[in-house]
DNA sequence: GCGACAG
DNA sequence: ATCTTGTCGC
C-alpha cells in the first residue's frame, strides 16, 4: 500500500513537496458514508515517544460496545523514523498504528485516532490516512486545533460548534464533559461527522477522551515504563 | 515578513 | 509528544 514505514522513512526531510502531493491524491479516496448505528468493536489508537532512546510505542485497544470491556490489545515498538512536522503527523505515526493493527486477531468496526481527520489543511489528517490505508471506518479525535476557526461551544457536555476552514465545515468542536475543554472531532474515513460526534460522545463519559483512546494512551505509557525499568534508569 | 502549527 | 514544582481553583 502507499503507506509503508520504509517509504515514510525516506520521506523526510527530503521532499515535503511529494508528501503534499500524496496527501492531495489520497484525500480523494476518503469516503463519508453512514456508519452502522452501533458498531460493536470500537478501538482507540495512541502513541508515545522516548526521546532519549529514539523509540516509539504504539497501542490499539479494542472495546466491546455492550459491555464496555477491553477485548483485545495490540502493541508495536519501533524506532522513530520521521520528525514531527505540523500537517504531516500521519507519516510519523501512521506506520506504527498499522503495525499494531496487524497484530490484532480481528479488526475493529471503528477506529478512533488521536489526531485530526478532515480537519487538516489538505483534508487528509492522520485518521484519514489510517482509514484509507486500511479501509477501516475511522474518526479523528484531537485535543487541540490544527486549522480552521470556530465559536466556543456551550459549557455543557454534548454542546458543539462547527469547525470551518476556508469556507468548509471540516469538523466539530465537541464538549464531552461539562466545563472541560472540548475535543476536535472530524471524519476520518467511512463515517459522517454526525456519526463521529455520536461515537465520541458515547465513549467519553467519565473522562474527556473517549475510553478506547484513553486506554490506548494508558497502554503506551505502561510500555514506556516497562522498557525504562522500575528505576527509570537507562543502563 | 509575521504568526500558527494535530502529536 | 515530552520535560517538570509548585500552585491556582473548586
Amino acid at each position: 500500500m502507499s503507506f509503508d514505514s520504509r517509504a515514510a522513512g525516506r520521506f523526510f526531510p527530503a521532499s515535503l513537496a511529494s508528501a503534499v502531493d500524496l496527501q492531495r491524491r489520497l484525500a480523494g479516496r476518503v469516503r463519508q458514508t453512514a456508519l452502522p448505528a452501533s458498531p460493536r468493536r470500537v478501538a482507540g489508537a495512541d502513541l508515545s515517544y522516548d526521546r532519549a532512546r529514539g523509540r516509539l510505542y504504539a497501542a490499539v485497544v479494542v472495546l466491546e460496545r455492550s459491555s464496555g470491556e477491553v477485548v483485545e490489545i495490540a502493541r508495536h515498538e519501533g524506532p522513530v523514523r520521521v520528525p514531527y512536522v505540523p500537517g504531516f503527523l500521519s507519516f510519523r505515526e501512521g506506520p506504527a498504528i498499522l503495525a499494531a493493527l496487524d497484530q490484532l486477531s480481528r479488526l475493529p468496526d471503528l477506529l478512533l485516532c488521536d489526531g485530526q481527520g478532515l480537519a487538516h489543511p489538505r483534508r487528509f489528517g492522520l485518521a484519514c490516512h489510517v482509514g484509507v490505508a486500511t479501509g477501516l471506518p475511522t474518526v479523528g479525535v484531537a485535543k487541540s486545533r490544527l486549522c480552521g476557526t470556530h465559536r466556543d461551544p456551550g459549557r455543557r457536555r454534548g454542546c458543539r460548534t462547527r469547525l470551518v476552514d476556508r469556507g468548509e465545515v471540516v469538523g466539530a468542536v465537541l464538549r464531552t464533559r461539562t466545563g472541560v475543554r472540548p475535543l476536535y472531532v472530524s471524519v476520518g474515513h467511512r463515517v459522517r461527522l454526525e456519526d463521529a460526534c455520536r461515537e465520541v460522545l458515547f465513549w467519553a463519559r467519565r473522562f474527556r477522551s473517549p475510553e478506547p483512546v484513553r486506554l490506548a494512551d494508558r497502554e503506551v505509557a505502561v510500555m514506556r515504563r516497562i522498557v525504562a525499568g522500575p528505576t527509570g534508569q537507562t543502563g
